[in-house]
DNA sequence: AACGAATTCAACCGCCATCCA
DNA sequence: GTGGATGGCGGTTGAATTCGT
């Protein structure tokens, strides 16, 4: 299929938009809304692409958009997000009100994988260590080192993943870079290796012999999403293995929950993944999954 | 003060998914 | 079912800015 170009090259401006252009271009949506991009310049008067526009438009003129620097507690965020979710900014830009995926991307490759390099070269250095000085290894030892050559086989689970095709610098506590690669993987209690990603999983039987269950697509992203805007009732897996000891971990999957007594509840969307992420290193990811997973 | 190196970030490019005729 | 149009996403680029010497 032969594509048309994006836009017609002649006549049409690029490079930085001029304040302006900003004032034409949000006076226009303002008035009449952004139903079509490519007509959008055309009607406002704008020597620019429609893909020009609406990039202008949700990374930079906004309303809703935040300024400045990134906090601490933001960048927090945006590593255990990643490590989540991979390189799938617009996501990770979903859970962070007021930002946008580009400037989260910046953000990353800028600072982020900056200071995950380092803190990886000298976890590695400890790590390689302890390894010299360890000559007992355990079955959970095992499985995490499956696990590692899983990773490193680069093992795609959804179709989006072909994308990046470029190999980067990787540590455990940044998993594949590609969005739809691996989230996570753990031992379940048959010693049966699990490996996730944020749409399914799958159960390793013996190595090298995956049996793959597809979960609802989407299915952690909306769950993800349900934390948005709203009170997030958890008192639904108050019955779960752990929960008692970490409820800010129990998912909230079940509408009928809701309206219910006795339940924790989140307002501030942040509050709630900064208590998720904080708290994840101290339990094993399976407590995340929800007991109908197959074992 | 001057200059080159390094960093930042807005913007572009190309691909993919979805919608719709 | 097919193919064109469009929106959206992630990777990359390059001009502007900051930093170090």
């Amino acid at each position: 299929m032969v594509r048309a170009p994006c836009c017609e090259k002649m006549g049409l401006k690029k490079g930085p938009w001029t304040p302006e252009e900003d004032q034409i271009l949000i006076n226009y949506i303002r008035q009449y809304g952004h139903s079509n991009w490519r007509a959008l310049p055309k009607l406002a008067g704008l020597l620019r692409c429609g893909k020009s526009c609406r990039l202008r438009w949700t990374n930079y003129l906004r309303p809703d958009i935040k300024r400045g620097n990134f906090s601490r507690e933001e960048e927090e965020t945006i590593i255990k997000l990643h490590e989540m979710l991979g390189n799938r900014w617009s996501a990770i830009a979903s859970r962070l009100p007021g930002r946008t995926d580009n400037e989260i991307k910046n953000v990353w490759h800028t600072h982020l994988k900056k200071r995950l390099k380092k803190n990886h070269v000298t976890h590695e250095s400890k790590r390689q260590h302890s390894i010299n000085t360890t000559t007992k290894h355990t079955q959970e030892a095992n499985n995490k080192e499956e696990a590692e050559v899983a990773m490193n086989h680069n093992i795609n689970i959804s179709s989006r993943g072909a994308k990046s095709e470029s190999v980067e610098y990787r540590s455990p506590a940044s998993p594949p870079q590609c969005s739809s690669e691996i989230s996570s993987v753990t031992t379940g209690a048959d010693n049966n290796m699990m490996i996730c990603d944020d749409n399914m999983c799958m159960k390793v039987d013996s190595p090298g012999n995956f049996s793959e269950i597809i979960m609802d697509e989407n299915f952690w992203l909306e769950a993800l999403s349900s934390a948005e805007n709203c009170e997030v009732v958890v008192n639904e897996f108050s019955a779960m293995d752990n929960a008692d000891d970490h409820p800010e971990l129990q998912f909230p999957l079940s509408p009928l929950t809701y309206g219910t007594s006795n339940h924790i509840t989140y307002n501030n969307e942040m509050d709630f993944w900064y208590n998720i992420f904080t708290g994840a290193d101290e339990i094993t990811p399976e407590i995340l999954l929800p007991d109908f997973l197959p074992n």
